[in-house]
RNA sequence: GGAGGGGUGUCCGAGCGGUUUAUGGAGCUGGUCUUGAAAACCAGUGACCCCGCAAGGGGCCGUGGGUUCGAAUCCCACCCCCUCCGCCA
């Protein structure tokens, strides 16, 4: 969330910011409220301290034998203004908390203006799309020939967006996942982690999925559980409420896992193949920084995730979004998008964000300087690298050869055991 | 799921209704001594949060309620950890 204070000093530049969102938060009625609250901390600390002075006055005199009962009976009425006080306080601090929760990340001030994706910004394109002596077929048709994907016995199991991933399908889709996690531990230098699935709803919170967005993800009945929507919320919550040493930073983790996601509000978009299920694989790069180096640290991460597309020798584009698309929680992300024939264009395949200290506030997770002095809060990152149905959606379709059978990359054959083509 | 034990500051560890502004160590910082270091001794230092320009004030002893003029200390609920039993991959 945003920094109450930094609203109260610069209300109208953080309602421009909010604005480029496309966002109107009522900020004034905000505004008005932390005043209020500020007023009866004013009001009831001062009662306390009249009453911490009273209060040791009376153990005195008690000890000196004095027991006199008039300081006692003002104490009863001077607590009994304390305690309304109190309660007031509480739920004056509940709603600003509850219309902070609400409030979406500002952009950063170089992210290009727009209200929606129309305004994104191409930075950059790698590779080139193959030029195919036949008409390519798309990953679902390439997937169902070979019997590698079967979509009808996957809506058998677990409805609409579901699959069963058989036979070469299911080797590249583990294949890939390792290749991954290899790369970005050995290389690129992250610690792997395999964080909880089920996560409370308190970590939802914590990354931004609550209290807004609860429809897109899977609550578990009768628990407190989230099905996680992405290794993000695991993987940032892992430091709540923690400080750490900025020694220690930057943190950097990849975090295989599973993501469930509910797509309501996503009825008849990409209901074919694997681009959008309920349930998808994700190899997750997650960085906790100090707020100098963020964007640094951004800058590498997304080279990081794009390393993976190099290796696999994919056509992709790198897009800058513009605020409108940043999302909630996001000041500044970039989209990979890989090459799809099937849809003759680049689809989304990782998207790298920097959030700032906009989700190290709500999960308060810090870090103390290095020359000592208070904590102050982290950045924190993270990116695809990559997520993993669709990379093997992307290879499906890219290396697909005339005869319906599919090349395996180069750099794939070691982790599927030398195979060199995904056939029946 | 059952029975028992426990959660105090960076760490260890006292406290069990007012003299605690949380005892005492360790640690850390500075000093004395020393060729230097260690040891010893002296002094300082106590996390973290909120309000405040500041002075200062308030809060914080797992979390949340409650009792009381006053709670780390009493009561209730919950969470977590440990031991044993049961169950289980």
């Amino acid at each position: 969330m945003l920094d109450i204070r930094l609203i109260r000093a610069e209300l109208e530049s953080v309602r421009q910011g909010l604005a480029a969102k496309g966002v109107d938060a009522d900020l004034d009625s905000l505004v008005a409220q932390d005043e209020r609250r500020r007023a009866i901390i004013a009001e009831v600390e001062t009662m306390k301290a009249e009453k911490n002075v009273v209060s040791a006055d009376i153990g005195r005199r008690r000890a000196a034998g004095d027991g006199s009962t008039a300081a006692i009976e003002a104490m009863r009425e001077l607590n009994e203004r304390i305690r309304l006080l109190d309660a007031e306080l509480r739920e004056v601090e509940a709603d600003i908390e509850l219309r902070l929760l609400a409030i979406p990340n500002l952009p950063h001030s170089s992210a290009p203006v727009g209200l929606d994706e129309t305004a994104n910004v191409e930075v950059s394109r790698y590779g080139t799309p193959p030029a195919f002596d036949f008409t390519p077929a798309a990953h679902w048709e390439i997937g169902t020939r070979l019997d590698i994907l079967d979509f009808e016995r996957g809506a058998k199991v677990g409805g609409a967006r579901a699959v069963i991933y058989k036979g070469g399908a299911a080797h590249l889709e583990r294949a890939l996942i390792n290749m991954m996690l290899d790369i970005h531990t050995r290389e690129h230098g992250y610690r792997e982690l395999y964080p909880p699935y089920l996560v409370l709803e308190q970590c939802m919170i914590g990354t931004g999925q609550l209290p807004k967005f609860g429809e897109d993800s899977f609550r578990i009945a009768d628990s407190d559980f989230w099905l996680n929507p992405t290794a993000e919320v695991p993987g940032t919550n892992m430091y709540r409420d923690e400080i750490l040493e900025e020694a220690a930073l930057p943190l950097k983790h990849v975090a295989f896992a599973s993501s469930f996601r509910s797509e309501i509000g996503s009825y008849g978009k990409d209901t074919k193949g694997l681009i959008r299920l309920h349930q998808f694989n994700k190899v997750e790069l997650l960085k906790w920084t100090t707020p100098e180096t963020s964007y640094d640290e951004l800058a590498k991460l997304l080279r990081n995730a794009s390393t993976v597309l190099d290796r696999l020798g994919l056509a992709y584009r790198v897009v800058e979004m513009c605020t409108g698309d940043l999302g909630f929680t996001a000041a500044k992300k970039y989209d990979l998008e890989v090459w799809l024939p099937s849809y003759d264009r680049y689809v989304e395949i990782s998207s790298c964000s920097n959030f700032e200290d906009y989700q190290a506030r709500r999960a308060n997770i810090r870090y103390r300087p290095a020359n000592g002095g208070r904590p102050r809060l982290v950045h924190t990152l993270n990116g695809s690298g990559l997520a993993v149905g669709r990379t093997v959606a992307a290879v499906l379709e890219n290396y697909q050869q005339s005869d319906g059978t599919v090349r395996v990359p180069e750099a794939v054959q070691l982790y599927m055991g030398g195979m060199t083509v995904i056939d029946k």
